[in-house]
RNA sequence: GCCAGCGUAGCUCAGUGGUAGAGCAGCGGUUUCGUAAACCGCGGGUCGUAGGUUCAAAUCCUAUCGCUGGCUCCA
């Protein structure tokens, strides 16, 4: 969101579509109507979006959901009086005087390159902007006004926090009706929704926020991923280690955690006069573990995979379900390597992320190059900007050279080197970075690690940090949105539901349960007293991919009649034709 | 952390100054049933927590904790 609201401001509109036009057009009539309402309100700025636009006010008194309405009905005289905007181009002296009692528009003319200012003007309303704009207010189509936030100026959580109402609009009323009808059925997939509903995972307030408890069913799909990890990374050629969940000060003060990440640990415990934290990151310990022993060329790549559990002290308001939480366990590993096959690493972690999201049919995100910003440098950043010139470039050549396509952000790499994200979208539409291959120049040199070369001589490896499967929590968050809570067979919680037709069949059903149990199936019996159409019903509700009904004739033949999630009900077959058949797609994954 | 809103039973919600409600879930019973909700009955909440105002507070005020929508920040 924030990202594409900086892409509206900063490309506006000359070649965009008449729906974004209309969209900021829209903006400024909502401002018109808040000055009408508020005659000494102060403007930042009022860009298009996604699905509509935004405008930030600086007011005498908050703003509460009652003030929307009358807003719109403002906004509605307005679009009805059919304005015109008016353009004009003022010396910037001019301007200055025009916007004199509005500090965020004289700011923003301060950094105007040329003597011209644009200003466009409806009613009363004049603003500082490039437009271009309708018309006329009668070209303004259907909107609502969606809600109120806090914004700083900016984007600088250091300036003033201004007031932020959002709103969409679209060409027709009907328009209008589809997306917000859209955004009601986002809102039955919501991760956080269905977590409850499935009983997959769970908060509660004396075990603290962002600290989720696994239930059963989400604990069986944890065991699900790490067993995918742990064979992916076999078949690569990652060794598996364990790391403690907490070390001594001085470690985190190597690693260079404590001066660029302290906001974002726990704080500390004290022992016996020594200081230990909780790890938000598990890259020190690996490191340690690559320098336990010498090693040669021959040896690298070294590859040290772990799935690390870590804590974050994450800011109370940044927390949100499954995918933004404090403690996390993370699919991490770290790769040493030399200079030379780099290239080829970083790429190959490329390929593993696309192989794990063909198996979860991912097809929605986009990878995201993250450099760092020269101003940032000893303080965000590790200090060295001749290394993070030329990692920036080798993770460029890399991508290239495997024709994989990433954009490009500045200024957000981690704080040891460049990194590329593979970003993805929540069920409401909130951003996310899903896995992360990173590289450290930086800590290579801090843990002083080495390994001998074919000239016999000393050199630091690279490091590549990655988390294909993101973190537990992340990609179970990210999965029960994107199946909509109907896991994959191999990956839902709960795979058979046996349905006994009558109390009697109970004992057939135990049995065949037995049976799948010992394939290593996750069957249960639904042995209630409660009539077959109501247990039905809660296995078609629970998402579980097969139901069995067991009645006297499937307990007399030992068959199987199989209703499958999606209502189909397949012909009665053998249980063992039945068994085979699961098994075989359990082992796909398909 | 910041701005705003909201916290009533396990879940979804009604109740805005006068003794806490519904549906689902749970429990007990009846029913033994063929592919998305059988029937009858019962229990359950110091209304997030702590103060305050009032004869009287779920309802008004303050603080605090949590959640939600954003901002900031991130796997």
């Amino acid at each position: 969101m924030r990202l594409r609201a900086i892409v509206a401001i900063i490309n506006p509109v000359n070649k965009a579509d008449k729906l974004e036009t209309m969209r900021h057009s829209a903006s400024h009539v909502m401002a018109g109507a808040v000055l009408s309402l508020f005659p000494d309100a102060r403007f930042g700025i009022g860009p298009a979006i996604e699905d509509g636009f935004y405008y930030d006010f600086d007011l005498p008194r908050s703003l509460t959901p009652e003030d929307l309405p009358v807003i719109e009905e403002r906004m509605r005289e307005i679009i009805k009086a059919d304005l015109p905007f008016r353009h004009r181009e003022l010396p910037r002296d001019a301007a200055r005087k025009l916007f004199a009692a509005q500090p965020f528009k004289l700011e923003l003319l301060d950094e105007i390159a040329d003597d011209k200012a644009g200003v466009y003007e409806q009613g009363d309303f004049v603003d500082l902007c490039r437009g271009p704009h309708v018309a006329s207010t009668g070209e303004i189509g259907a909107f609502k006004l969606t809600g109120i936030a806090g914004a700083y100026w900016r984007g600088d959580e250091h300036n003033a926090m201004l007031q932020r109402i959002y709103g969409v609009a679209f060409k027709s009323q009907p328009e209008l009706e589809e997306h917000l009808a859209r955004l009601e059925e986002a809102k039955k997939r919501d991760h956080r929704k269905l977590g409850r509903e499935l009983e997959i995972y769970m908060f509660d307030d004396e075990v603290g926020p962002g600290l989720p408890l696994w239930l059963p069913r989400g604990g069986a799909i944890i065991e699900e991923i790490e067993k995918l990890a742990k064979e992916m990374e076999f078949k690569y050629g990652y060794v598996r280690v364990r790391t403690p969940h907490i070390t001594k000060e001085d470690l985190f003060k190597r690693s260079g955690h404590l001066p660029y990440y302290a906001d974002s640990m726990y704080p500390p415990m004290e022992l016996e006069g020594v200081k230990y934290y909780v790890k938000p990151m598990n890259c020190p310990m690996h490191h340690k573990i690559f320098s336990s022993r010498s090693r040669s060329y021959r040896d690298l790549p070294v590859r040290i995979a772990e799935y690390g559990e870590c804590y974050r002290y994450e800011k109370s308001g940044e927390l949100f379900g499954l995918m933004r939480v404090r403690s996390m366990q993370m699919n991490d590993a770290h790769i040493y390597c030399s200079e030379d096959q780099f290239e080829q690493e970083f790429a190959s972690v490329v390929f593993l992320y696309l192989e794990y999201f063909k198996i979860f049919n991912i097809t929605e995100y986009y990878m995201r190059l993250s450099t760092h910003h020269p101003s940032g440098l000893g303080k965000k950043y590790v200090g060295n900007g001749a290394m993070w010139l030329k990692t920036e470039d080798m993770v460029r050549q890399a991508m290239k050279k495997n024709n994989i396509t990433y954009d490009e952000v500045p200024d957000e790499a981690a704080f040891y080197g460049p990194k590329i994200d593979v970003q993805v979208k929540s069920a409401i539409g909130r951003e996310f970075t899903l896995a992360t291959n990173q590289v450290d120049f930086s800590q290579s040199e801090s843990f002083d690690l080495k390994f001998i070369n074919r000239e016999g001589k000393e050199e630091r490896p690279l490091i590549i940090h990655r988390a294909p499967l993101s973190t537990h929590e992340r990609l179970i968050g990210f999965l029960l949105e994107h199946y909509g809570g109907a896991f994959p067979t191999w990956l839902a919680p709960v795979q058979v539901r046996l349905v006994p037709v009558a109390d009697r069949h109970i004992g057939h059903a135990r049995g065949l349960e037995a049976e799948l149990k010992g394939r290593g199936i996750r069957a249960e019996v639904d042995d209630r007293s409660e009539r077959m159409n109501l247990k039905i019903r809660q296995a078609q509700m629970d998402k579980v991919p097969y139901m069995l009904v067991i009645g006297d004739k499937e307990a007399a033949d030992n068959s199987v009649s199989v209703r499958r999630r999606s209502g189909e009900q397949v012909p009665p077959q053998p249980f063992a034709a039945f068994l085979a058949s699961l098994s075989e797609e359990i082992a796909a994954k398909a």
